[in-house]
RNA sequence: GUCCCGUUCGUCUAGAGGCCUAGGACACCGGGUUUUCAUCCCGGCAACAGGGGUUCGACUCCCCUACGGGAUGCCA
């Protein structure tokens, strides 16, 4: 068998965007599965949108999230003439001519044919004339009139395409610069590629890579048209229907594992699991079983996932996961007395890490804000949450067994609901009725702490 | 316009002619556990785009229509 290389070949003009990431993960994950190569080519021939800045957040964001390449990128900026030298033996051959249409001709002749009702597309005017080199003219791929090519496709099978559908693209501008098309089929050659996937908004562009190749004598590549990732309006995932940086995604507190694990899940499955990580996919996942049509992204699919990720760390692992999210917020993790058994207490109070690092707040820092139908529902009484302060300012071992035969005792003694004696102190200590076990959370605040929170509610209720 | 790709619950999907009374997951709704919240458990709702064929039988095969997407650049 020979060994599968695979490429991730992004235009240097935006952040890594998850789209582009589930492309460079198909990639990476089909050649590990066959023992292959995964690598990267920056294509960065349009110099007037691309940025290194872009390019290294490209790059970096691909290596942390755990899709590394096994050579160091390529950038088809500084290969010019190995396209030039390529374009050159197209000359040779013969299958290639130059054409002075300017830019003006061209749009007059797409004009009238639109208006004639035709397809678009270079009439080959220039084709049989023989003209020579200028600085005004550019290089065309004489493309066979007749006859089809094929494009197997590892997802969608066999794709034809008439070959008089295709016009003359041009292989080198004016100004000497190749285009998209050439550089493409010339690194694939040049890398060594073996395995071409991509989005399917490049399946019509394939026939045409294809008679570059053939121009050349390159061997055939095999091909997979991924199906699109698209936004909650059915239409192609942009920057105007979703976040759609990989960073956007990691701020707001969804694990990289997670993140990997969603993207594979858009357009592939296996039997009825839904949480893979990357070694499950290397060793799960198949190219074949690939889904045609595009795929909606799920923002709340992404939230259940992050949780079940979430659920699978260890302690350890889940404090330092989090740890930067509460330094975003000015919160020092290890500050609390008893860290670990409040962020065990914690783990599943939202769906990601800010979400959970916004819910510890009240454990760190005072507290301003009250859920105010909470009051109206829980506080009534005063008498009842100054009778609380009073029975919390008479515990005298601190710790859970006490605090909570207190409570017990004191709701038995009173004949009250459970709800009637715990609310008032889960609204004094977090603003909210929501937090762990009332005894747990009590011990999570100290002694002092409880009563100056209930004291401020006391005050807030006068 | 032309060419290409596609179309199963709201969403991601299973389904390779009888296994389909179309399965799973998320979301949603209801119930249980939890003294609250979350977790967890149980249950429910909900789909084969439409029309023709082929076949004893079609979600599965073929054709047409509709709808969606992509391409049609001296962008990538």
């Amino acid at each position: 068998m020979k060994p599968v290389i695979t490429r991730f070949a992004p235009s240097p003009t935006g952040t890594l965007h998850i789209g582009g990431l589930r492309t460079a993960l198909f990639n990476y994950v089909y050649s590990k599965q066959n023992n292959g190569k995964f690598l990267i080519r920056i294509e960065d021939t349009d110099r007037e949108r691309s940025t290194k800045e872009f390019e290294k957040n490209i790059l970096d964001n691909l290596s942390s999230i755990g899709l590394a390449p096994d050579e160091d990128p390529i950038n088809q900026s500084e290969r010019n003439e190995i396209y030039v030298k390529a374009a050159e033996k197209i000359i040779e051959s013969g299958k290639a001519y130059w054409c002075d249409c300017s830019p003006e001709d061209l749009e007059l002749m797409r004009k009238e044919q639109t208006e004639a009702g035709k397809k678009p597309m270079y009439d080959g005017r220039s084709r049989n004339l023989g003209l020579p080199k200028t600085d005004k003219t550019v290089l065309r791929l004489a493309t066979p009139e007749s006859g089809e090519i094929v494009v197997k496709d590892l997802i969608r099978g066999e794709i034809k395409f008439n070959n008089n559908e295709l016009d003359d693209l041009i292989l080198l501008r004016s100004d000497g610069t190749p285009t998209y098309h050439l550089c493409n089929v010339v690194d694939d050659f040049e890398q060594k590629i073996t395995t071409v996937i991509r989005g399917e908004d490049h399946i019509s562009n394939t026939p045409r890579q294809i008679h570059i190749q053939n121009a050349l004598d390159y061997p055939e590549l095999e091909y997979a048209h991924l199906p699109l990732v698209l936004g909650t309006d059915k239409k192609r995932l942009s920057k105007r229907n979703a976040a759609t940086s990989l960073e956007e995604y990691r701020e707001k507190g969804y694990l990289d594992s997670a993140i990997i694990n969603a993207l594979a899940r858009l357009g592939w499955s296996q039997g009825n699991n839904e949480v893979f990580y990357l070694t499950d996919l290397i060793k799960e996942f198949n190219i074949k079983d690939v889904q045609k049509a595009g795929a909606i992204f799920d923002i709340s699919k992404l939230d259940w996932l992050n949780s079940q990720h979430l659920a699978n760390l260890t302690l350890n692992q889940f404090k330092k996961n989090l740890e930067p999210f509460l330094n975003k917020i000015n919160i020092d993790m290890e500050s609390h007395s008893n860290v670990d058994s409040l962020i065990e207490a914690m783990r599943t109070s939202s769906d990601t890490l800010s979400g959970i690092a916004q819910s510890l707040i009240p454990y760190y820092q005072d507290i301003n804000e009250y859920d105010e139908k909470a009051i109206d529902k829980f506080i009534s009484d005063k008498n009842l949450l100054m009778q609380l302060r009073d029975l919390i300012d008479g515990i005298n071992d601190w710790n859970l067994d006490s605090i909570e035969s207190s409570l017990t005792n004191f709701q038995a003694e009173n004949k009250l609901s459970t709800p009637a004696v715990n609310q008032p102190i889960r609204i004094a200590l977090t603003g909210s009725t929501k937090s762990p076990g009332l005894g747990l959370t009590l011990t999570f605040f100290s002694k002092k702490t409880v009563l100056e929170r209930m004291d401020k509610l006391l005050d807030k209720k006068s």
